[in-house]
RNA sequence: UGGGGUAUAGCCAAGUUGGUCAAGGCACGGGACUUUGACUCCCGCAUUCGUUGGUUCGAGUCCAACUACCCCAGCCA
C-alpha cells in the first residue's frame, strides 16, 4: 500500500548523515534524533511531517528517535497534551521503545550546566526588569546595551543565582543571560535570557522549581544529554544555531556534539496550521472540537478517517526542504484515496433517496444478489433485491443533458450487481417534485447470469427498500476558504466556509455494514471514501465522508 | 548602509565535483478500458531553471550585480 518508496529521492538532511556516514564520524548505529513537542496543544498534520522525518531518519539509518517532551514553560502545558501527544505519535506508527524523555527530566542537570557558565564568566545575574531588557536590547539596526550587571563576579552571580533557585526573589525580578555580544547583529545573540524565575507548579516536577530553563538553553543541552546527533527543527530557528553551538561549545562539548539542522514547516491550502488559529476554532465554537473532521489535527484527521499509512505517504511524497511551500490539499486526498481505493470494502449506500418501483418484479419475493467486496481483492457478501428499491436522487433527470449516462424517462440503466431496469414513468407530487419512479426490469439481465451480457450506458448504487438501515452521513467541505493563491487571509474567521458540514439524516445503507465497527472505512460505490463514525450506537450508524471520488462527470456538468 | 534564509512548470520537488539534466509526484488536458462517469493503462504538460551581465568549447550547476518573498527586537517554543 502507502510504504513503496524506496525510489524516493533523499531529502537534504538525509544528505548529510550520508555525508557523516562517510566521512567517518558516525556509524549508523549512533544516528541519534528526537521529535520535541511542547505538551501546549495537539498535535496536526505539519507535527506528522516532522515525526515522520525524525523518526524515519532513525529507521532509515539504523539509529534512534527520541520523544521527548519540551516542558520548560509550566505555564502553558499540561498533561492532557503529553497523553494527546503519545496517542497521535503512536497511531502514525512510531515508536520511542523506551526512551520517552522530558526536558524537565534534566532540570537538575541543567541547572548544573548554568552553574557552569556562570564560573566560566559566560552567564550573569541580571537585575533588569523585563521592560528594561527589552529597551536595551537595541533594535534589528542598532546594536543594544550592556546590562550595567554585566560584570558581576563570578562568586556574586553564583551567589544569585542560587538564591533566585532557593525562592528569594520575586518573579520577574532576575534573570539569568548569556553574556556573548550586545553589539550582535544576530538579536538572539545580544545576551540571551537563559533562566527566569516563575512560581508555577510544573505539570511534573510540582512546586519543586521556581525557576525554568529557556528554549535555547535547554535544547541544545537536552541534545547533547540524550546524545542526539542529528537535531532537526524548522526555519525560524535558524537563527537560534549560532546560540545552540554557542552554548555547547562554551560548556566544552567535543566534536560529536549535536548539530542543529532546519526545514521548512509545512503549509497546506485550505487549511490553517498555527496553534493559535487551531485553539481558535475550537473554543470560537466553529468547529464541535480539536478531533473534528474537518481538522488538520491528528485527532481530525484520525477521526475523519484518513489512515495512518497515507499520512506517512504524504509526508514522503512532499519532501523535505528549506523554501517555504504550501502544499495542495489535493496531494493528502490523493494519497488517502489511493489507500483506500486498494484496502476499503465496497458497500452501496443512497445518500439521498428516490425510490424506485420495479412493476414487473414479483410482489413479495426477495433475491439474494452476489456483490463483490473489492474488485481486485475478492470477497463477496450478498445483498437483497425486490420490487422496491432507492436510487440517488441526482441519478434521475426528466430532462438531462447530453452525455447523461444515468436514468431518464424511457432510458435504461443496469443496477449494480443486479438488472437492467427502465425507466417508464415518474411520479410527482402536487408541487411537481418527482417522488418515485416507476421502472421495468429485464429478467435476463441478471449479474453474473447467462444473458448477462448485454450493455447499457450507465450503471447504478441501490438499496433495498425494506432492508435497508438508515444512517446519517456527515459530508465535508474545506473549512476554510482561501484566495487565488490557495493562501487563507490572515483574519481566517472571515474565511469560513459556511457549507464545511452538511448533515444528511436519511442515507440508507445495504444491511451489511449493521455491525460495522467504529472506524471501519468503505467505499460506498460511486460516491467515496466513508469512516464509522464515534458517535455511532447500535441503533444508530453515522459516517464521515473521508474524501470524495474522483468525479469526472462532477466537472463536465460543472 | 542589521542579520539569517529561500528562489527550478498551477502546486510540491530531484538535479553529486559544470558536459543529452531539465527526474518524479499532485493538479490539469486528451484517449483506451469499465456492471463504480472510480480504479487501471497510454499520451500531453518548463528550448528553460527569479533577473541581468560575466567566465567557459559547454552553466540550473562557477562569478558579479540586482530583484522578490520568508524569519528575527518573548523573562514563548
Amino acid at each position: 500500500m502507502a510504504e513503496k518508496n524506496e525510489a524516493m529521492n533523499a531529502n537534504f538532511v538525509e544528505n548529510i548523515i550520508d555525508g557523516d556516514l562517510k566521512s567517518g564520524k558516525y556509524v549508523p548505529e549512533e544516528i541519534h534524533t528526537r521529535f520535541p513537542p511542547e505538551p501546549n496543544g495537539y498535535l496536526h498534520i505539519g507535527h506528522a511531517k516532522s515525526i515522520c522525518l525524525n523518526f524515519g531518519l532513525a529507521r532509515k539509518f539504523g539509529g534512534k528517535c527520541n520523544l521527548r517532551f519540551d516542558d520548560t514553560n509550566p505555564t502553558k502545558e499540561d498533561t492532557e497534551y503529553v497523553d494527546s501527544i503519545q496517542e497521535d505519535v503512536k497511531w502514525l506508527g512510531f515508536t520511542w521503545d523506551d526512551r520517552k524523555f522530558y526536558a524537565s527530566d534534566y532540570f537538575e542537570k541543567l541547572y548544573g550546566y548554568a552553574v557552569e557558565l556562570i564560573k566560566r564568566g559566560k552567564a550573569f545575574v541580571c537585575d533588569l526588569s523585563a521592560d528594561e531588557i527589552r529597551a536595551t536590547r537595541g533594535t534589528l539596526t542598532e546594536p543594544g546595551q550592556e546590562s550595567p550587571f554585566r560584570n558581576r563576579s563570578v562568586e556574586e552571580n553564583l551567589d544569585l543565582f542560587a538564591r533566585m533557585k532557593a525562592g528569594e526573589f520575586p518573579d520577574g525580578s532576575h534573570v539569568l543571560r548569556a553574556k556573548i555580544d550586545m553589539a550582535s547583529p544576530n538579536i538572539t545573540m545580544r545576551d540571551p535570557v537563559l533562566y527566569r524565575i516563575a512560581r508555577t507548579t510544573h505539570h511534573r516536577t510540582g512546586d519543586a522549581w521556581c525557576i525554568y530553563p529557556m528554549y535555547d538553553f535547554a535544547h541544545p543541552l537536552s541534545d547533547a544529554i540524550e546524545d542526539i546527533t542529528h537535531s532537526v527543527c524548522t526555519l525560524e530557528f535558524e537563527d537560534h544555531r549560532p546560540l545552540y553551538d554557542w552554548l555547547l561549545e562554551s560548556l566544552g562539548f567535543d566534536a560529536k556534539r549535536p548539530h542543529q539542522y532546519e526545514f521548512a514547516r509545512l503549509n497546506l491550502t485550505n487549511t490553517v496550521m498555527s496553534k493559535r488559529k487551531l485553539r481558535q476554532l475550537v473554543e470560537g465554537g466553529y468547529v464541535s472540537g480539536w478531533d473534528d473532521p474537518r481538522m488538520p489535527t491528528i485527532s481530525g484527521l484520525r477521526r475523519r478517517g484518513y489512515t495512518a499509512a497515507s499520512i506517512r505517504d504524504f509526508c514522503e511524497r512532499i519532501g523535505v526542504a528549506k523554501s517555504n511551500s504550501l502544499v495542495d490539499v489535493a496531494m493528502l486526498e490523493h494519497c488517502v484515496r489511493e489507500d483506500l481505493n486498494e484496502n476499503a470494502d465496497r458497500v452501496m449506500a443512497v445518500l439521498e433517496p428516490l425510490k424506485v418501483v420495479i412493476t414487473n418484479y414479483p410482489e413479495g419475493q426477495t433475491e439474494y444478489l452476489v456483490a463483490e467486496n473489492h474488485p481486485t481483492r475478492g470477497g463477496h457478501r450478498y445483498v437483497p433485491f425486490s420490487r422496491e428499491i432507492y436510487i440517488e436522487q441526482e441519478d434521475f433527470m426528466e430532462d438531462p443533458p447530453k452525455k447523461f449516462f444515468r436514468l431518464k424517462p424511457g432510458g435504461e440503466v443496469r443496477l449494480k450487481h443486479a438488472y437492467i431496469i427502465k425507466c417508464e414513468e415518474a411520479v410527482k407530487d402536487e408541487a411537481g417534485n418527482i417522488v418515485e419512479l416507476r421502472c421495468t426490469y429485464d429478467p435476463d439481465s441478471k449479474s453474473g447470469g447467462a444473458a448477462a451480457g448485454r450493455k447499457v450506458k450507465g450503471t447504478l448504487h441501490w438499496v433495498e427498500a425494506k432492508t435497508a438501515i438508515k444512517a446519517e452521513v456527515r459530508l465535508y467541505d474545506y473549512l476554510l476558504m482561501t484566495d487565488e493563491n490557495g493562501n487563507v487571509p490572515d483574519d481566517f474567521l472571515a474565511h469560513l466556509n459556511p457549507d464545511s458540514l452538511r448533515v444528511l439524516k436519511n442515507a440508507l445503507i445495504e444491511p451489511s455494514v449493521r455491525y460495522a465497527a467504529e472506524g471501519t472505512r468503505y467505499q460506498f460505490l460511486r460516491k467515496g471514501y466513508f469512516c464509522v463514525d464515534k458517535d455511532t450506537t447500535p441503533d444508530h450508524l453515522v459516517f464521515n465522508e473521508v474524501v470524495g471520488l474522483k468525479d469526472t462527470w462532477g466537472k463536465v456538468k460543472g
